[in-house]
DNA sequence: GGGCCGCCATAAATTACGCTTGTCGACGGA
DNA sequence: TCCGTCGACAAGCGTAATTTATGGCGGCCC
């Protein structure tokens, strides 16, 4: 529940661009180009000065960015007072964790946490990197732990643990044997990837992009919603990924998938998210601490 | 610019009606069910609770309902801080006055004010008595002069001036003559309205109401949107009107028509309509002042 | 106590709006 | 100079909001 126009409005001012704003929200350009226009046609007057091709706040814009900020913190606050109110359970924490995380960090983690903390109650969400953030901007969620990068300065990001990208293949696939797999050689082969939103999607686009890559260099033969699925999907030969490392232990034992190192490789890291403020629930604060073992990040 | 649940749901607060909320923000009482569900659906959560014929707000909803407020005046302080910004007139004094109002009571007394308080720049829009209400409650004019009655509780309301309204008809009218007319002869004859949303219209309906008629028992001919509209309409003879005796002062003198009392009687008070709030134009409470002749209303 | 009125819920149809796709022109860096 | 990036613009589409129409359920009046 939240005000979309001034929350476009907010995420242009943040940024600076029509362009990347909309990435943020998963909307197109011409999309938040209206948006824009439809408050400064409201204010009838401009909200930023566009010079070819960069934007400026106005004296107009900024002031409009100032309540911006503080209607969409009531918001955010409002749905977190909210779910205290509703979800009949008062002081549980409430974590939301991507995909791979929640399937293959994440367990271990709560089991050791849960022994140290038993009379914690703890609900878990599962969302793609982006859908956490997203939990974790309208604070439905106390903290999020997620994979990919975080492009909200007004959230808290820290890192607790590292992970490793690899390629995914069956056995007997051509590029099974290579010690490690250039970029280059991933455009010869059928991909399966995570869906948009994914951060293993995003990471593994971005080192491509550095490497020279664009998307559209690759086949991508099917764009799947979990890692367990493309695991599914890798292993019936209708492609090979980039997939954690972690999700593959099963697998790699089992000899059904092997795992090749990327050249370059990527290395991301796990990251908790919370809202900058003070934390509602005590046992965020516990569970930040236990996990990253004290160290700040 | 604000957002419309969190106002549909403030005013269903308010009211404790899902009737009465849906007619003040001019819509129907589904769309109120609707934009309500909504939110509850949102927050999974009832936030009022329905008995038979009467609702009552939620521990939920009265959260909500908190929040509301604070958004929505977070809202109304924008839009005021913006027009300040923006209207390259700070420092004027925004008015707003029903269509009555502004074209035959105002006037004079914007010559008198000027004269006294010469360097006060004012502008005026016009509207309907909801139009103007409205605008207040947005922040959008510093003082809003209506002839209707306002039913928003977070409005201050002071009346300045007593207007009285009778029916206007050409002098040929077989009703012309008459010493005066009781409504229930209005039903056998064509009547020009003025639009919905017209303060004049209301309280005309409101007394007719009270004096055991509906809308429906009248034969409406039109409904135009200002009394000059009106009065050339009944001035053609398409119908006779109830119309402020103030606006008919050029055409009785002219014996273009006349005017007939009603039986009973309709007076109603000229209001003046503002946020409770302190003004952000001095000259406003100058205005007040001057214009109640210091007395209190 | 039967009938009427007022209130909210629901369904279907309409309308309005936001969003996407596709395209263009303008600037700036290689 | 060519390409990449950015924002504006137009057309078409899909979803969401709103209206119209209807039904059920109590309270209230005579």
């Amino acid at each position: 529940m939240i005000d979309r126009r001034l929350q476009v409005f907010h995420a242009v001012a943040e940024f600076k661009s029509f362009t990347r704003a909309g990435k943020r929200l998963h909307m197109t350009q011409p999309a938040v180009t209206f948006q824009i226009r439809q408050l400064e046609e409201h204010f009838k007057t401009r909200l930023f000065d566009r010079e070819h091709n960069r934007i400026e706040l106005t004296a107009a814009g900024r002031r409009v960015d100032e309540y911006a900020k503080r209607i969409l913190a009531l918001y955010s606050e409002m749905n977190g007072s909210l779910r205290e109110l509703t979800d009949d359970m008062a002081g549980t924490l409430m974590l939301g964790a991507s995909m791979t995380i929640a399937e293959y960090d994440l367990p271990w983690l709560l089991v050791r946490f849960k022994q140290r903390f038993p009379e914690v109650n703890v609900r878990l969400l599962m969302s793609n990197t982006d859908g956490i953030v997203q939990m974790v901007v309208e604070n439905r969620i106390d903290l999020g732990l997620v994979e990919g990068p975080v492009h909200n300065r007004s959230l808290a990001v820290r890192r607790y643990d590292l992970d490793k990208l690899v390629v995914a293949l069956p056995p007997e696939h051509e590029l099974a044997g290579e010690p490690r797999i250039p970029f280059a050689a991933l455009r010869d082969v059928p991909l399966i990837l995570r869906e948009e939103g994914s951060g293993t999607r995003e990471v593994f686009l971005d080192h491509a992009h550095t490497a020279g890559f664009a998307l559209g260099d690759f086949d991508v033969a099917m764009e799947l919603g979990s890692p367990e699925a493309v695991k599914g999907a890798v292993g019936a030969g209708l492609g090979i990924t980039i997939i954690s490392i972690a999700t593959l232990r099963k697998e790699i034992e089992l000899g059904t998938l092997r795992a090749v190192d990327l050249d370059p490789p990527i290395e991301r890291p796990f990251s908790f998210v919370h809202q900058k403020q003070k934390f509602r629930v005590p046992a965020v604060e516990e569970l930040l601490r236990f996990a990253t073992g004290g160290r700040d990040a």
